[in-house]
DNA sequence: TAGGCCATCTGGTCCT
DNA sequence: AGGACCAGATGGCCTA
């Protein structure tokens, strides 16, 4: 049907396609008259890599499977020609299979150089073709540079607190989750840091040692979760300078004022409406204003068959802020109960607790650059597109925290 | 049906 | 020249 080599595939192009280019549109238009460059609806391609939902497959797509490689590499010999593509590949961009062999007995093509040098004429038609193959290898690194950066979201996600398996985090609630998460962990590893040096939060921390404040503990559910971390903060004052003062991570502080208790059994810390409880004995947890929250047993429960039974209990052990949940039976149920989160938070925070690092699967190897500073509430000012600037951003010395000297070993290490 | 989310294409810019 | 990065445009799918 089709000529087996590149240029020959650029002549199909040429014949049957418009000047824009894409392997997809290409094959498409092979295969139906539509003018679309994304096949419709009832003319879907499958290649083999489900890229959106679908009423059979509600769950939302893993876009990278372990096994899935790309096989674009840059090179236009590793295409292939229409002949030799089939659907189902694990890209939409035919690829060849093997490099045609050279004939040894085909006369090289001889170039002239210097001031003979004759500068080969190019038709329009060549001219096109060319603009149509960087076009194409354009495209294909563009997808492939979206490729990477979902998987590389994907695997964020695999190593925040999962939830329900039947939905998946978006890309900026996956973010958000993150940096959340991330920032929660940090405030209980500095509070822990006081709490093993027996001095109290240094003023600059903006954590103050203030009086006892119940534990709070709950089930945590899809909804407390995205409640907790993904939402972005609402609260927010215009300076009147056109910048803005961000309350985020202290949006709902505790009735003394701070964002920092310290009990007899632990600490807690608030961040927004999260609270994160670290107890002495183990036990933390990390809870919302709204009465949700997800907690790790103490360490009392120390032994395997202890653990399981205690995370099956039918009733939140804790207290919360409101009784809206606690007094609710479905929280208390093992529906509501990820054993995989579970062991994500008891691992994070036990690690935490104990300052030390985590080997183990889920361990990575991305490193804090030393010297910087976080700076957690800093804000984005879409007004004038000008980010990462001081006057855009609610400077706080308060605010400041040096993360970096943690979390090489702990915040990096599971979350 | 509108809106959210997403993948892809595309052209521009910057850098090597 | 070519690759990386970015943002706008477009269209498909799903959900409320």
């Amino acid at each position: 049907m089709f000529g087996s080599t590149f240029d020959e595939f650029c002549d199909f192009n040429d014949s049957i396609c418009s000047n824009d280019s894409g392997f997809e549109k290409t094959y498409t238009d092979s295969i139906s008259t539509s003018t679309t460059n994304t096949p419709t609806k009832n003319e879907s391609i499958d290649y083999g890599l489900s890229l959106t939902p679908t009423k059979d497959n509600p769950t939302r797509r893993r876009l990278f499977p372990e096994e899935f490689e790309y096989s674009i590499q840059g090179n236009f010999e590793d295409i292939k020609s229409f002949n030799e593509f089939q659907p189902h590949d694990n890209t939409s961009t035919p690829v060849k299979k093997e490099r045609k062999p050279k004939d040894p007995n085909k006369p090289k093509r001889k170039y002239s150089n210097g001031k003979t040098r004759v500068t080969r004429c190019k038709s329009p038609t060549q001219i096109l073709k060319i603009k149509r193959n960087r076009r194409m290898k354009a495209n294909d690194r563009e997808r492939n540079r979206m490729h990477m950066l979902n998987e590389a979201l994907d695997r964020l996600r695999c190593v925040l607190p999962t939830f329900p398996e039947d939905t998946k985090l978006t890309k900026i609630e996956t973010l958000r989750f993150a940096h959340n998460y991330i920032f929660a962990l940090s405030q209980t590893l500095d509070a822990l840091d006081n709490i093993n040096s027996g001095d109290p939060p240094s003023e600059n921390s903006s954590l103050a040692c203030e009086q006892a404040y119940p534990l709070t503990c709950d089930k945590m559910n899809k909804d407390a979760f995205r409640e907790i971390f993904s939402l972005p903060n609402k609260i927010e004052e215009n300076k009147g300078d056109g910048s803005f003062r961000s309350f985020q991570g202290f949006s709902k502080p505790f009735p003394n004022g701070s964002n920092f208790l310290q009990t007899s059994e632990g600490v807690l810390i608030n961040v927004g409406n999260v609270t994160v409880s670290v107890n002495n004995k183990g036990g933390n947890c990390i809870t919302s204003t709204t009465g949700s929250g997800f907690f790790t047993n103490p360490s009392s429960y120390g032994d395997d068959l202890l653990q399981e039974s205690y995370y099956q209990r039918p009733q939140p052990i804790c207290s919360s802020y409101n009784n809206n949940y606690s007094n609710n039976e479905q929280y208390g149920s093992k529906d509501y109960f990820n054993e995989k989160n579970y062991e994500l938070f008891k691992n994070a925070f036990e690690n935490a607790k104990n300052g030390r690092a985590l080997n183990n699967e889920f361990t990575n190897n991305y490193g804090g650059c030393t010297g910087q500073t976080y700076f957690y509430n800093q804000r984005y000012d879409y007004s004038n597109q000008v980010s990462f600037t001081q006057n855009n951003y609610y400077y706080d010395e308060r605010y400041r925290h040096n993360i970096i000297y943690r979390n090489q070993g702990v915040v990096n290490a599971k979350i």
